[in-house]
DNA sequence: ACCTGAACACCGTTCAAGT
DNA sequence: ACCTGAACACCGTTCAAGT
């Protein structure tokens, strides 16, 4: 097992990163939070990349447990899409964040490269459980499955990025509904 | 008429906030782009938030005219609908570059508050302006328009972000495409 | 093994000083 | 009117030094 101080600063990191990106992370204020120094997250990771990308990879693994879970709780593809949305719904929640990938797939072009595989996993790991759900739900084939689990991907991050600049859940919640009224999400 | 150089600033800016955010405007880089000093930039803009201001309300006021250029254009406002998206399709032609206010939306938090109110006003230009489409081309009433336009605009800004996290401006199309599919946008 | 202070080159910003 | 150099407190990072 890792260290407690290894794993404060990977959870301090993800919630500084949800709400500020990569970009926004700030070494002296993260230690603080944690009670080291600044120059102490260079013992546990070298670099802000490896700190980056440590952080996606913990982010996109948790989503991937949590979504397998709702698959094995949920054994209606349709009511798994239709609990979907909840899980960008809760970084809203939680203190207006949104999904860490969200962010720096705004911030992509000036991610260090272990850092954008991680945000590429993500949206891979989202979109082939969307696919996958798709298809037991509407027995559609693989190809078409695919091109609509990109598209409510894509449209569910917009919705939480534009809900966020309002700080409004509650549009949120109309967004996806509105997404359900004219059927590029299941209802 | 302003001068030559603060054009130059703002134009510089722009560019740079499209690619990198307004956390990752640069003074340095964008004075030596111009060919100043980057302390003269607070002669022409005295803190970073008004050039942060100014740029976000010079994009907004660019993308306002093109919407009203096209309306004028297209009197069919089912056409003028789906040609739309193809605002946002440009940015990703010009260098990979998204709509300054998605890149905006997902900082919101961190935005010095005059900024803010131009990414609020960007956002409420093109959501009052597919509003209106909608209900000449649908005749829905007022309030579902706007749902409606919502959904549009987080979703079209939703396509961009990903479409340029992968660097393909294919993918973007593509899922424009499954909107228009399934029913979101007007086919 | 784990942490730190001090230093480095970078940021936005200020301001007195130049022309 | 417009620009600049030098300084400030901040960044991530390095590294020799501590325990």
């Amino acid at each position: 097992m890792s260290s407690n101080v290894k794993e404060a600063i990977l959870s301090a990191a993800r919630k500084a990163a949800q709400a500020h990106g990569y970009g926004g992370l700030n070494f002296r204020e993260l230690a603080a939070e944690v009670g080291i120094k600044a120059a102490s997250i260079h013992y546990h990771f070298p670099s802000k990349a490896d700190l980056g990308a440590a952080v996606a990879r913990r982010y996109w693994e948790d989503i991937a447990a949590e979504l397998e879970a709702m698959q094995a709780e949920l054994p209606d593809a349709t009511a798994c899409l239709q609990h979907y949305p909840a899980i960008f719904r809760r970084s809203l929640e939680n203190g207006n964040r949104i999904c860490l990938c969200s962010f720096m797939a705004a911030e992509y072009d000036d991610l260090p490269e272990p850092v954008k595989v991680e945000v590429q996993a993500f949206a891979d790991v989202n979109v082939t459980w969307l696919a996958k759900a798709l298809s037991t739900a509407e027995g559609g084939d693989a190809s078409t499955g695919s091109a609509r689990a990109l598209a409510i991907f894509a449209a569910v991050s917009g919705a939480q990025l534009l809900a966020r600049s309002r700080a409004d859940v509650g549009l949120f919640d109309s967004l996806i509904g509105s997404y359900r009224d004219t059927g590029l999400l299941p209802g």
